[in-house]
DNA sequence: CAATTTAAAGACCGATTGGTCTATATATCG
DNA sequence: CGATATATAGACCAATCGGTCTTTAAATTG
Protein backbone atom coordinates (compact mmCIF):
# COMPACT_ATOMS: atom_id res chain seq x y z
CA UNK A 1 0.00 0.00 0.00
CA UNK A 2 2.67 2.31 1.11
CA UNK A 3 4.68 2.04 -2.74
CA UNK A 4 1.25 3.25 -4.31
CA UNK A 5 0.78 5.69 -1.81
CA UNK A 6 3.79 7.49 -2.77
CA UNK A 7 4.23 7.00 -6.18
CA UNK A 8 0.94 6.63 -7.54
CA UNK A 9 -0.52 3.62 -9.51
CA UNK A 10 1.82 4.71 -12.70
CA UNK A 11 4.76 5.85 -10.89
CA UNK A 12 4.98 2.46 -8.82
CA UNK A 13 7.22 -0.47 -10.98
CA UNK A 14 7.05 -3.83 -10.57
CA UNK A 15 10.63 -3.65 -8.25
CA UNK A 16 9.05 -1.29 -5.81
CA UNK A 17 5.94 -3.76 -5.20
CA UNK A 18 8.71 -6.80 -4.39
CA UNK A 19 10.61 -4.21 -1.74
CA UNK A 20 7.75 -3.41 -0.37
CA UNK A 21 5.79 -6.59 -0.23
CA UNK A 22 9.46 -8.34 0.05
CA UNK A 23 8.32 -11.18 -1.98
CA UNK A 24 9.81 -12.62 -4.95
CA UNK A 25 8.24 -11.71 -8.09
CA UNK A 26 6.32 -15.60 -9.05
CA UNK A 27 5.16 -14.80 -5.50
CA UNK A 28 3.50 -11.68 -6.10
CA UNK A 29 2.04 -12.85 -9.28
CA UNK A 30 0.81 -16.25 -7.71
CA UNK A 31 -0.52 -14.37 -4.56
CA UNK A 32 -2.19 -11.24 -6.40
CA UNK A 33 -2.64 -11.96 -10.04
CA UNK A 34 -1.68 -8.77 -11.27
CA UNK A 35 -0.30 -5.29 -10.87
CA UNK A 36 -3.80 -3.75 -11.06
CA UNK A 37 -5.59 -6.32 -9.05
CA UNK A 38 -2.74 -5.67 -6.17
CA UNK A 39 -3.63 -2.20 -6.54
CA UNK A 40 -7.01 -2.55 -6.42
CA UNK A 41 -6.25 -4.29 -3.08
CA UNK A 42 -4.24 -1.91 -1.21
CA UNK A 43 -6.74 1.03 -2.16
CA UNK A 44 -9.86 -1.41 -0.65
CA UNK A 45 -7.37 -1.31 2.54
CA UNK A 46 -7.19 2.53 2.14
CA UNK A 47 -10.30 3.15 1.88
CA UNK A 48 -11.31 0.62 4.64
CA UNK A 49 -9.07 2.13 7.02
CA UNK A 50 -10.22 5.56 6.22
CA UNK A 51 -13.86 4.03 6.76
CA UNK A 52 -13.24 2.75 10.06
CA UNK A 53 -11.74 5.82 11.18
CA UNK A 54 -14.64 7.93 10.23
CA UNK A 55 -17.06 5.80 12.20
CA UNK A 56 -14.72 5.58 15.53
CA UNK A 57 -14.69 9.58 15.33
CA UNK A 58 -18.24 10.20 13.64
CA UNK A 59 -19.78 7.07 16.11
CA UNK A 60 -23.54 7.94 16.79
CA UNK A 61 -22.54 7.62 20.55
CA UNK A 62 -20.22 10.65 20.76
CA UNK A 63 -21.27 14.06 21.28
CA UNK A 64 -21.55 15.01 17.53
CA UNK A 65 -19.60 18.41 17.44
CA UNK A 66 -16.70 16.68 19.00
CA UNK A 67 -16.62 14.41 16.81
CA UNK A 68 -16.66 16.78 14.36
CA UNK A 69 -14.14 18.13 15.73
CA UNK A 70 -12.08 15.07 15.97
CA UNK A 71 -12.79 14.44 12.10
CA UNK A 72 -11.06 17.76 11.23
CA UNK A 73 -8.50 17.61 13.22
CA UNK A 74 -7.28 14.61 12.00
CA UNK A 75 -7.50 15.46 8.51
CA UNK A 76 -5.85 18.99 9.62
CA UNK A 77 -2.87 16.32 10.94
CA UNK A 78 -2.50 14.18 7.77
CA UNK A 79 -2.46 17.46 5.83
CA UNK A 80 0.18 19.73 7.42
CA UNK A 81 3.83 18.95 6.96
CA UNK A 82 5.59 15.95 6.09
CA UNK A 83 1.86 13.96 6.26
CA UNK A 84 0.49 16.60 4.24
CA UNK A 85 3.26 16.14 1.93
CA UNK A 86 3.36 12.87 1.82
CA UNK A 87 -0.49 12.66 -0.01
CA UNK A 88 -3.48 10.47 -0.27
CA UNK A 89 -3.79 7.26 -1.84
CA UNK A 90 -7.60 8.12 -2.58
CA UNK A 91 -7.30 11.72 -4.00
CA UNK A 92 -4.34 10.85 -6.08
CA UNK A 93 -6.11 7.70 -7.07
CA UNK A 94 -8.97 9.97 -8.28
CA UNK A 95 -7.18 12.08 -10.33
CA UNK A 96 -4.84 9.22 -11.66
CA UNK A 97 -7.14 6.95 -12.45
CA UNK A 98 -11.09 7.37 -11.24
CA UNK A 99 -11.61 8.87 -14.83
CA UNK A 100 -10.79 5.97 -16.75
CA UNK A 101 -10.56 2.87 -14.84
CA UNK A 102 -14.33 2.45 -13.97
CA UNK A 103 -12.98 -0.23 -11.14
CA UNK A 104 -11.66 2.80 -9.61
CA UNK A 105 -14.05 5.50 -10.14
CA UNK A 106 -16.67 3.12 -8.31
CA UNK A 107 -14.21 2.94 -5.08
CA UNK A 108 -13.50 6.90 -5.53
CA UNK A 109 -17.44 7.63 -5.84
CA UNK A 110 -18.37 4.98 -2.77
CA UNK A 111 -15.78 6.64 -0.55
CA UNK A 112 -16.75 9.88 -0.57
CA UNK A 113 -20.50 8.58 0.02
CA UNK A 114 -19.94 6.87 2.78
CA UNK A 115 -17.89 9.71 4.32
CA UNK A 116 -20.70 12.45 3.26
CA UNK A 117 -23.17 9.98 4.67
CA UNK A 118 -21.02 9.90 8.23
CA UNK A 119 -20.70 13.83 8.02
CA UNK A 120 -24.44 14.26 7.40
CA UNK A 121 -25.37 12.09 10.32
CA UNK A 122 -23.16 13.76 12.86
CA UNK A 123 -24.45 16.75 11.74
CA UNK A 124 -28.20 15.84 11.83
CA UNK A 125 -27.66 14.84 15.06
CA UNK A 126 -25.97 17.95 15.98
CA UNK A 127 -29.34 19.73 14.16
CA UNK A 128 -31.54 18.16 16.77
CA UNK A 129 -29.53 19.06 19.60
CA UNK A 130 -30.12 22.98 18.43
CA UNK A 131 -26.14 23.22 18.11
CA UNK A 132 -26.24 24.24 14.60
CA UNK A 133 -26.28 28.06 13.11
CA UNK A 134 -29.61 28.61 12.11
CA UNK A 135 -30.19 27.98 8.11
CA UNK A 136 -27.70 24.79 8.19
CA UNK A 137 -28.77 21.81 6.31
CA UNK A 138 -27.09 19.00 7.63
CA UNK A 139 -26.62 17.13 3.97
CA UNK A 140 -25.53 20.62 2.28
CA UNK A 141 -23.09 21.16 5.03
CA UNK A 142 -21.76 17.44 4.81
CA UNK A 143 -21.44 17.80 1.06
CA UNK A 144 -19.15 21.42 1.59
CA UNK A 145 -17.40 19.24 4.25
CA UNK A 146 -16.11 16.92 2.46
CA UNK A 147 -15.00 18.82 -0.35
CA UNK A 148 -13.29 20.55 2.20
CA UNK A 149 -11.02 18.23 3.92
CA UNK A 150 -10.26 16.68 0.42
CA UNK A 151 -9.42 20.12 -0.68
CA UNK A 152 -7.00 20.12 2.30
CA UNK A 153 -5.11 17.19 1.02
CA UNK A 154 -4.85 18.70 -2.54
CA UNK A 155 -3.03 22.14 -0.66
CA UNK A 156 -1.65 19.55 2.35
CA UNK A 157 0.67 18.83 -1.24
CA UNK A 158 2.44 22.36 -0.19
CA UNK A 159 3.18 21.01 3.72
CA UNK A 160 1.21 24.23 5.37
CA UNK A 161 1.65 24.63 8.94
CA UNK A 162 -0.60 22.30 11.24
CA UNK A 163 -1.74 25.84 13.11
CA UNK A 164 -2.76 27.32 9.50
CA UNK A 165 -4.40 24.52 8.99
CA UNK A 166 -6.20 24.06 12.07
CA UNK A 167 -7.72 27.59 12.13
CA UNK A 168 -8.79 27.26 9.09
CA UNK A 169 -10.83 24.13 9.58
CA UNK A 170 -12.20 25.58 13.04
CA UNK A 171 -12.88 28.89 10.89
CA UNK A 172 -15.33 26.76 8.79
CA UNK A 173 -16.87 24.84 11.57
CA UNK A 174 -17.62 27.67 13.26
CA UNK A 175 -19.89 28.75 10.72
CA UNK A 176 -22.19 26.14 10.87
CA UNK A 177 -22.30 25.96 15.29
CA UNK A 178 -24.15 27.67 17.11
CA UNK B 1 -1.42 20.67 -22.42
CA UNK B 2 -4.73 18.87 -23.16
CA UNK B 3 -2.48 15.35 -23.27
CA UNK B 4 -0.89 15.67 -19.79
CA UNK B 5 -4.42 16.92 -18.70
CA UNK B 6 -6.22 13.65 -19.34
CA UNK B 7 -3.56 11.38 -18.88
CA UNK B 8 -0.99 13.12 -16.27
CA UNK B 9 2.61 13.06 -16.23
CA UNK B 10 3.60 9.79 -16.15
CA UNK B 11 0.49 8.10 -18.00
CA UNK B 12 0.91 10.29 -21.25
CA UNK B 13 3.88 8.43 -23.59
CA UNK B 14 5.73 10.03 -26.14
CA UNK B 15 3.53 9.24 -28.95
CA UNK B 16 0.52 11.10 -27.24
CA UNK B 17 2.93 13.91 -27.75
CA UNK B 18 3.77 14.00 -31.20
CA UNK B 19 -0.22 13.27 -31.71
CA UNK B 20 -1.33 16.08 -29.38
CA UNK B 21 1.54 18.26 -30.67
CA UNK B 22 1.34 17.07 -34.42
CA UNK B 23 5.56 17.51 -34.56
CA UNK B 24 7.82 14.91 -35.69
CA UNK B 25 10.29 13.37 -32.55
CA UNK B 26 12.92 15.84 -33.62
CA UNK B 27 11.24 18.94 -33.72
CA UNK B 28 9.66 18.32 -30.50
CA UNK B 29 13.17 17.51 -28.72
CA UNK B 30 14.58 20.37 -30.81
CA UNK B 31 11.63 22.51 -29.82
CA UNK B 32 11.13 22.35 -25.71
CA UNK B 33 14.19 19.75 -24.57
CA UNK B 34 12.72 16.65 -23.40
CA UNK B 35 9.35 15.65 -21.78
CA UNK B 36 10.03 17.34 -18.90
CA UNK B 37 10.39 20.56 -19.66
CA UNK B 38 7.54 20.08 -22.36
CA UNK B 39 5.13 19.03 -19.16
CA UNK B 40 6.23 22.51 -17.42
CA UNK B 41 5.69 24.64 -20.37
CA UNK B 42 2.29 22.89 -20.63
CA UNK B 43 1.64 23.42 -16.59
CA UNK B 44 2.82 27.27 -16.62
CA UNK B 45 -0.01 27.60 -19.51
CA UNK B 46 -2.68 26.07 -17.61
CA UNK B 47 -1.70 27.95 -14.66
CA UNK B 48 -1.45 31.06 -16.26
CA UNK B 49 -5.01 30.66 -17.82
CA UNK B 50 -6.38 29.91 -14.50
CA UNK B 51 -4.70 33.25 -13.15
CA UNK B 52 -5.72 35.08 -15.93
CA UNK B 53 -9.48 33.90 -15.12
CA UNK B 54 -9.51 34.64 -11.82
CA UNK B 55 -8.27 38.42 -12.34
CA UNK B 56 -11.09 38.77 -14.62
CA UNK B 57 -13.67 37.23 -12.29
CA UNK B 58 -12.63 38.66 -9.13
CA UNK B 59 -11.46 41.92 -10.89
CA UNK B 60 -11.22 44.94 -7.83
CA UNK B 61 -13.57 47.13 -10.59
CA UNK B 62 -16.36 44.45 -9.79
CA UNK B 63 -18.87 43.60 -7.32
CA UNK B 64 -17.26 41.31 -4.91
CA UNK B 65 -19.67 39.51 -3.73
CA UNK B 66 -20.46 38.87 -7.75
CA UNK B 67 -16.82 38.57 -8.56
CA UNK B 68 -17.00 35.45 -6.16
CA UNK B 69 -20.29 33.50 -7.23
CA UNK B 70 -18.74 34.33 -10.58
CA UNK B 71 -15.72 32.42 -9.35
CA UNK B 72 -17.80 29.39 -7.58
CA UNK B 73 -19.81 29.10 -10.57
CA UNK B 74 -16.44 28.77 -12.67
CA UNK B 75 -15.35 25.87 -10.40
CA UNK B 76 -19.00 24.02 -10.26
CA UNK B 77 -19.02 24.43 -14.04
CA UNK B 78 -16.02 22.94 -14.11
CA UNK B 79 -16.31 20.13 -11.74
CA UNK B 80 -19.73 18.80 -12.70
CA UNK B 81 -20.70 16.34 -14.90
CA UNK B 82 -18.37 15.37 -18.01
CA UNK B 83 -15.99 18.30 -17.21
CA UNK B 84 -15.65 17.18 -13.88
CA UNK B 85 -14.24 13.99 -14.85
CA UNK B 86 -11.93 15.23 -16.83
CA UNK B 87 -10.22 17.10 -14.18
CA UNK B 88 -7.65 19.15 -13.70
CA UNK B 89 -4.17 19.03 -14.62
CA UNK B 90 -3.14 21.45 -11.30
CA UNK B 91 -5.06 19.38 -8.92
CA UNK B 92 -3.82 15.68 -10.83
CA UNK B 93 -0.09 17.21 -10.75
CA UNK B 94 0.16 18.58 -7.38
CA UNK B 95 -1.20 15.11 -6.57
CA UNK B 96 1.47 12.68 -8.66
CA UNK B 97 4.36 15.15 -8.69
CA UNK B 98 4.43 18.29 -6.36
CA UNK B 99 5.75 15.92 -3.25
CA UNK B 100 9.10 14.79 -5.23
CA UNK B 101 9.44 17.12 -7.77
CA UNK B 102 10.77 20.66 -6.43
CA UNK B 103 9.96 22.64 -9.91
CA UNK B 104 6.25 21.31 -9.65
CA UNK B 105 5.99 21.92 -6.05
CA UNK B 106 6.98 25.81 -6.23
CA UNK B 107 4.58 26.05 -9.45
CA UNK B 108 1.56 24.64 -7.72
CA UNK B 109 2.40 26.59 -4.16
CA UNK B 110 2.53 29.57 -5.94
CA UNK B 111 -0.52 28.48 -7.72
CA UNK B 112 -2.71 28.21 -4.60
CA UNK B 113 -1.09 31.36 -3.11
CA UNK B 114 -2.11 33.29 -5.91
CA UNK B 115 -5.59 31.90 -5.84
CA UNK B 116 -6.10 33.11 -2.09
CA UNK B 117 -4.31 36.24 -2.42
CA UNK B 118 -7.11 37.21 -4.80
CA UNK B 119 -10.16 35.82 -2.95
CA UNK B 120 -9.02 37.28 0.07
CA UNK B 121 -8.75 40.63 -1.70
CA UNK B 122 -12.48 40.01 -2.93
CA UNK B 123 -13.34 39.28 0.49
CA UNK B 124 -11.74 42.27 1.93
CA UNK B 125 -13.43 44.52 -0.59
CA UNK B 126 -16.63 42.47 0.49
CA UNK B 127 -16.20 42.96 4.08
CA UNK B 128 -15.59 46.75 4.21
CA UNK B 129 -18.95 47.33 1.70
CA UNK B 130 -20.57 45.85 5.10
CA UNK B 131 -21.64 42.54 3.18
CA UNK B 132 -19.75 40.07 5.15
CA UNK B 133 -21.71 38.50 8.27
CA UNK B 134 -20.19 39.09 11.75
CA UNK B 135 -17.01 37.57 12.11
CA UNK B 136 -15.87 36.34 9.13
CA UNK B 137 -12.11 36.90 8.42
CA UNK B 138 -11.42 37.50 4.26
CA UNK B 139 -8.10 35.90 4.95
CA UNK B 140 -9.42 32.86 6.63
CA UNK B 141 -12.58 32.73 4.83
CA UNK B 142 -10.21 32.51 1.48
CA UNK B 143 -8.22 29.83 2.82
CA UNK B 144 -11.55 27.61 3.35
CA UNK B 145 -12.81 28.56 -0.10
CA UNK B 146 -9.73 27.48 -2.04
CA UNK B 147 -9.57 24.46 0.02
CA UNK B 148 -13.16 24.15 -0.90
CA UNK B 149 -12.86 25.00 -4.55
CA UNK B 150 -9.68 22.21 -4.96
CA UNK B 151 -12.25 19.56 -3.23
CA UNK B 152 -14.77 20.41 -6.05
CA UNK B 153 -12.18 19.36 -8.37
CA UNK B 154 -11.43 16.00 -6.57
CA UNK B 155 -14.86 15.25 -5.93
CA UNK B 156 -15.28 16.50 -9.35
CA UNK B 157 -13.81 13.43 -10.51
CA UNK B 158 -16.69 11.46 -10.01
CA UNK B 159 -19.04 13.37 -12.20
CA UNK B 160 -21.46 14.94 -9.92
CA UNK B 161 -24.29 17.09 -10.72
CA UNK B 162 -24.23 20.55 -11.61
CA UNK B 163 -27.03 21.65 -9.71
CA UNK B 164 -26.25 19.82 -6.59
CA UNK B 165 -22.82 21.01 -6.72
CA UNK B 166 -24.08 24.62 -7.27
CA UNK B 167 -26.42 24.13 -4.42
CA UNK B 168 -23.62 23.10 -2.39
CA UNK B 169 -21.30 26.30 -3.35
CA UNK B 170 -24.56 28.61 -2.72
CA UNK B 171 -24.34 26.96 0.46
CA UNK B 172 -20.93 27.71 1.45
CA UNK B 173 -21.12 31.02 0.51
CA UNK B 174 -24.38 32.28 2.39
CA UNK B 175 -22.29 31.18 5.32
CA UNK B 176 -20.04 34.38 4.78
CA UNK B 177 -22.65 36.81 3.63
CA UNK B 178 -24.33 39.22 5.30
C1' DC C 1 16.75 -38.68 7.19
C1' DA C 2 14.33 -38.73 2.82
C1' DA C 3 10.48 -37.16 0.05
C1' DT C 4 7.73 -33.60 -1.23
C1' DT C 5 5.78 -29.20 -1.28
C1' DT C 6 6.68 -24.21 -1.21
C1' DA C 7 8.83 -20.18 -2.10
C1' DA C 8 12.84 -17.42 -3.62
C1' DA C 9 15.99 -15.78 -7.19
C1' DG C 10 16.53 -14.19 -11.32
C1' DA C 11 16.90 -15.34 -16.38
C1' DC C 12 14.02 -14.26 -19.87
C1' DC C 13 10.10 -12.40 -22.88
C1' DG C 14 7.98 -8.95 -26.08
C1' DA C 15 6.39 -4.38 -25.69
C1' DT C 16 7.12 0.19 -24.58
C1' DT C 17 9.68 3.91 -22.35
C1' DG C 18 12.24 8.52 -23.22
C1' DG C 19 15.64 10.06 -26.30
C1' DT C 20 19.01 10.31 -30.55
C1' DC C 21 20.23 10.25 -35.24
C1' DT C 22 20.16 9.66 -40.18
C1' DA C 23 18.13 9.93 -44.46
C1' DT C 24 14.72 12.24 -47.16
C1' DA C 25 11.66 15.61 -48.58
C1' DT C 26 10.27 20.47 -48.47
C1' DA C 27 10.85 25.19 -48.24
C1' DT C 28 13.58 29.18 -48.60
C1' DC C 29 16.55 32.14 -50.85
C1' DG C 30 20.33 34.00 -53.95
C1' DC D 1 17.04 27.12 -61.50
C1' DG D 2 20.35 25.59 -58.13
C1' DA D 3 22.11 25.86 -53.44
C1' DT D 4 21.09 25.81 -48.82
C1' DA D 5 18.62 25.67 -44.67
C1' DT D 6 14.60 23.28 -42.25
C1' DA D 7 11.76 20.00 -40.81
C1' DT D 8 9.90 15.53 -41.62
C1' DA D 9 9.50 10.46 -41.04
C1' DG D 10 11.04 6.83 -38.84
C1' DA D 11 15.02 3.66 -37.91
C1' DC D 12 17.41 2.95 -33.98
C1' DC D 13 19.18 2.92 -29.02
C1' DA D 14 19.64 1.31 -24.18
C1' DA D 15 16.71 0.97 -20.34
C1' DT D 16 12.66 -0.30 -18.27
C1' DC D 17 7.92 -1.80 -18.30
C1' DG D 18 4.60 -5.74 -16.69
C1' DG D 19 4.57 -10.55 -16.76
C1' DT D 20 6.23 -15.67 -17.26
C1' DC D 21 9.09 -19.50 -16.40
C1' DT D 22 12.85 -22.31 -14.90
C1' DT D 23 16.14 -23.41 -11.57
C1' DT D 24 17.57 -23.62 -7.00
C1' DA D 25 17.10 -23.28 -2.11
C1' DA D 26 14.32 -23.71 2.03
C1' DA D 27 10.54 -25.62 4.67
C1' DT D 28 7.44 -29.03 5.67
C1' DT D 29 5.97 -33.61 6.24
C1' DG D 30 6.10 -38.67 6.74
Amino acid sequence: MGAFWSRGYHGTALPDLLRATKLSRGSLYAAFGDKHSLFLLALDRYIADAVARMDIELASSREPLDGLRAFLAGYVDRTSGASGRRGCLLVATAMELAGQDAEVGRRVAGFFKAMEARVTDALSRAKTAGQLADGVEPSSAAKILVCFVEGLRVVGKTAPARTASQATADALLDRFVR
